[in-house]
DNA sequence: TTGATTCCTGACCGTATGGTCAAGATGCAA
DNA sequence: TTGCATCTTGACCATACGGTCAGGAATCAA
């Protein structure tokens, strides 16, 4: 990719930062981090391999920054759980949230699983700090909805599995939803059915419809 | 692991290609295809690399069989819908059979989330013929449950989704739900209660406790 | 016991990978 | 224009990997 505009200095690093991670991302999910290699994150992002260790001194370094992107931007998406006034609000506004990250980032969503899946060697420490944390607040908020008979009893840890499960699927088993949808992706129709689909399962399971 | 029985011929075969995959499903479920050495496994299964070699060809006739594996044992365990006289038999059993494969076979659902994320390249043609079939027939059995009212009208497609991810979660994110539970794996009681409620969930959701 | 078949394995090979480096190009402030 | 900091890159290195192979050991049928 040539560059189009000349460049002030400090756009320079910004954007090959950019334009790295981008290419990053897409290959760490593609092949996974040992699969991955830097000359192919290099050809990808259009610059020398040597070039990117010039701004990530490591691979491991650069798949950090990958995880670590992900992660706030579900973080951010959790804020839709907040100052709702009851489940069918906050749940039907992060199911919405989630799904629409599940289509827009599904290499990131990869790249975490990924990364879960293989133990968290990277990202243990958000895991038993943010994670905890923020878990911790939002079953707070499930339990208030119960007590307060907006919802049913369930075990709010296995809703929050479900919903985490269920709206990561989306992009996680892309490749398998899409081979069943005679390997077309799907349409912007079928993505809204398949929101609603999901929050009306979960939130009749959770008898707040 | 030294071998304890002397050995007939005929057990040898079977035995050292069952310690190989056993071997095998663990380190490409830690590391992925990518991230897992020849060498690795054949410490782990307690053999020379080169032995390795004379009962697999290749690291990737290895991996296909892993992923064969944990793809039958899930075939196996849809016969719980099968024959059922409606959704709260059929999908209760099929969730509870999912659930234990979960935990009794976590590395290979790892396999099978990791190939399918990478773009499935070495069971593309699975999805295709038996996967598909077996999607299809499972819907017709959902939508005749649906039109004899047992059940709502639902999308069966994205209830499947539901019940797959759902059940897998507990597999592939092990690692992630084991350290929101204090670093402990779950307990023989909290695995009643996780299947406790991802059965009241669904079934509630689809309207047919 | 013998011969054939299967199993075992240390040593080896070509290749690809993550990472380094030194020399040069580019942008910028003065 | 000058001098400095940032950026760029081809060439290079050590290592680790998947896979091979030849020769020996174990098993078995006859």
């Amino acid at each position: 990719m040539p560059r189009l505009k000349p460049v002030r200095r400090t756009d320079i690093r910004r954007e090959n930062e950019r334009a790295i991670l981008k290419a990053a991302e897409k290959v760490f999910a593609e092949a996974g981090f040992g699969g991955a290699t830097m000359q192919l994150i290099a050809d990808m992002a259009g610059l020398p391999k040597a070039n990117l260790h010039y701004y990530f001194a490591t691979k491991e370094d650069l798949y950090r920054r990958v995880v670590q992107q992900i992660f706030e931007i579900w973080l951010d998406a959790a804020a839709s759980f907040d100052n709702a006034p009851g489940p069918v609000e906050g749940i039907g506004a992060y199911v919405d949230a989630k799904m629409d990250i599940s289509r827009r980032h599904p290499n990131g969503s990869k790249v975490w699983a990924s990364e879960v899946m293989h133990g968290a060697p990277v990202i243990q420490d958000y895991l038993e700090s943010t994670l905890r944390d923020w878990t911790d607040g939002r079953i707070a908020v499930i339990e208030r909805w119960i007590s307060e008979g907006k919802m049913a009893a369930i075990d709010p840890r296995h809703l929050l599995y479900m919903l985490w499960a269920t709206t990561q699927h989306y992009a996680d088993f892309g490749h398998q939803i899409e081979t069943l949808n005679n390997g077309n992706p799907l349409s912007d129709q079928q993505w809204q059915a398949a929101k609603t689909s999901v929050k009306t399962l979960i939130l009749r399971g959770i008898d707040a419809s």
